[in-house]
DNA sequence: TCTTGACATAGAGTTTACTCTACATTGTAT
DNA sequence: ATACAATGTAGAGTAAACTCTATGTCAAGA
């Protein structure tokens, strides 16, 4: 299947100002067709959905066309490749971690609220 | 115990320069001294503590100083501030089950790597 | 044929959260 | 007493990641 940038944007939640910004980056170089239109194909779709994925885990859109370049240039990076996906795992299990601490503070301040709040509403029915 | 902007800079690991935009963002409003020094408390620094969790688990500065706001204004406020953080938890369970569901995928994908990887060497190997 | 809507490019503008600069003032060590 | 480091304010500058505007092209329906 080939999409226009408008069939795209709503398969990808993606605006299109945001993909001709990812494609000026050379995060992603669609097909064009004989009017010069761009043509989003499936690879492309997978492509981006992973791209989704490394965005929302904290990966800077600089690193992720990083990673796309080497992309770009085949199978001898994909040594390359594999290891900043290992490196960014590691991150990823960090910012984890650290997201669970501070779920665990935050469930303490809330009860920590929820007797304040006990504490002064006794003390209004007390007056 | 009080600290100087240096001091509590050194403390919070906030640069001085950050300290200063959060208070006139009404953060944070430490005392000043006869010269007009500020002079942070430990209070402050409990409360810078708790901006930085905020802060960490995706919580705009905007959104941390209405919270601010509420706080300064007393016990009224309690039950709105708890409401705030309970829906903030819910924020945050949702984004580490989203991190959790990426961390999957990011592993099958380095799996993945390293299959390709094995097959490539393999290929140079026979040649 | 004419108009409309989607698409094209180049470049400007926006938002967030700092970060830095310029310049004045003050506290401290020599 | 003097130099120097830390602090003060106001406002400009920066980086990231979009987001929008102006202007132009082109294919398809009324």
């Amino acid at each position: 299947m080939e999409y226009s940038i408008g069939d795209f944007s709503k398969l990808t939640g993606l605006g299109i100002h945001t993909l001709r910004y990812y494609e000026h980056e050379d995060l992603i170089t669609p097909e064009r067709n004989s009017s010069n239109r761009r043509c989003y194909s499936d690879k492309d779709l997978t492509w981006i959905e992973f791209i989704k994925r490394l965005k929302d885990t904290g990966m800077s859109i600089k690193e992720i066309k990083h990673y796309a370049e080497l992309r770009a240039a085949g199978d001898p990076t994909l040594f390359e490749r594999m290891e900043m996906l290992v490196q960014h795992r590691q991150a990823l299990n960090e910012q984890i971690a650290m997201l669970q601490e501070h779920k665990i503070k935050l469930d303490e301040k809330i009860e920590f609220y929820r007797n304040e709040i006990g504490r002064v509403n006794n003390g209004i029915i007390e007056n």
